[in-house]
DNA sequence: TGCAAAATAGCACGATCGTTCTATTTCAAG
DNA sequence: CTTGAAATAGAACGATCGTGCTATTTTGCA
């Protein structure tokens, strides 16, 4: 949420976080840390009481429920895939060009090695069929990125970069299974050359849907 | 595996499966049934039990672990997947149509309501991080599926209903991008007409590896 | 520096888990 | 009908789970 407290910074300012809040958001991302790997649903409090090297009551007493944790590290999801995929595509230009940096970086945050699988993805499976608070904000957080997506579908169209009778919500769904795609061909079928495939599939459809080059 | 046993058909022919074969059938059954609902890995011996109206250990002699009755379940969507999905395509002439009745019968089963989310997605996302017996059943049954899949399309460019060019991974990448996308958003986000913008990605697919009309 | 409040630990609870062991029931062949 | 084998039940184990309760420690402000 907000900044971490600079310790050397004591002076006039006042600390923008206090002691407890700084270790709540410690947990949250070795929670998160841990969600992705095990899952949503996987996710238990002695484990991470273990990785932060707290007592399990220590760690229970910032959320006073587990499903309280589970719906902080789904917002804590949301706010990274925001500021790794969604802000900095922004910052291209209006139309196709910020749809193609939308694309990649989804793709990059998608295939990412380093840290595992995502959320969005692990989660719907875990929970299509479980509802709750925590599928609850779990779709609501996909939602809200889908339809940024489909926003920036509609954008393109209306720059004249797409072909004007173009279904944003078909092109959104082709797009969105590409990804899908790829999470599942590269992370659990360790297919290598998926990237590539992705990235072919995103021009096949842009052909499709006419783009005119920029 | 094998048929039930006919109760009435006592004669000349031996009965085909013993008492204990019969209710390993059964179990397998309703643990297939639970694990499309609250996954494989969250599959219990316990929840199991109480479902056949047995008790634990009844449950347990069958399979010796939990992780043999996992690899049972995985076993039997396997062998539904092919009677359901696979074998009756078969039925349609060689290229083409067989691609096309693949593809239909891998929707209808993917998006059916009836019984619940699909064992090679749900299980991908479960498995992607836990390497084990479990999940390289899991694979195997996946990669033999796409593979399969990955010779209809070369056996439809070879008898020219695809383009000379088609890259046959491709276009299998590409196709099962539309499934998980179905999957995905029918399922999860419970999103209407997923199942048109499913078969309208078939057609785009089809129209861009010059699908020539059969 | 002292003191209230916040943060954390420790312990216990009932429940469920997979698994093992032993007893009992049911089956099928002689 | 008998009998050995197969199938199932029952109880118990150690472990882990989420959560509540009560100390104890740590923190931040007057």
């Amino acid at each position: 949420m907000t900044d971490i407290t600079d310790p050397e910074a004591g002076h006039g300012r006042a600390r923008l976080m206090q002691k407890g809040q700084q270790t709540k958001s410690a947990i949250v991302d070795a929670a998160l840390g841990l969600a992705t790997q095990i899952g949503i649903e996987g996710l238990s409090i002695g484990a991470v009481a273990e990785v932060m090297q707290m007592s399990k009551s220590g760690v229970f007493a910032h959320f006073g429920s587990r499903e309280e944790l589970q719906i902080s590290v789904v917002r804590e999801y949301h706010h990274r895939f925001e500021l790794e995929v969604f802000y900095p595509a922004m910052q291209e230009a209006r139309g196709l060009p910020r749809l193609q940096a939308l694309f990649a970086n989804w793709m990059k945050r998608t295939s990412a090695e380093i840290d595992s699988g995502c959320l969005y993805i692990s989660g719907a499976a875990e929970f299509d069929d479980r509802p709750g608070p925590v599928s609850d904000a779990l779709a609501s957080s996909v939602k809200t990125w889908l339809s940024a997506l489909h926003r920036c579908v509609l954008k393109a169209r209306e720059a004249g970069h797409l072909a004007e009778n173009t279904d944003a919500a078909q092109m959104s769904f082709e797009l969105h299974g590409l990804i899908l795609a790829l999470h599942y061909e590269a992370r659990f079928l360790k297919t290598d050359k998926s990237l590539d495939r992705a990235q072919r599939g995103f021009e096949h459809i842009l052909l499709r849907y006419g783009a005119s080059p920029t």
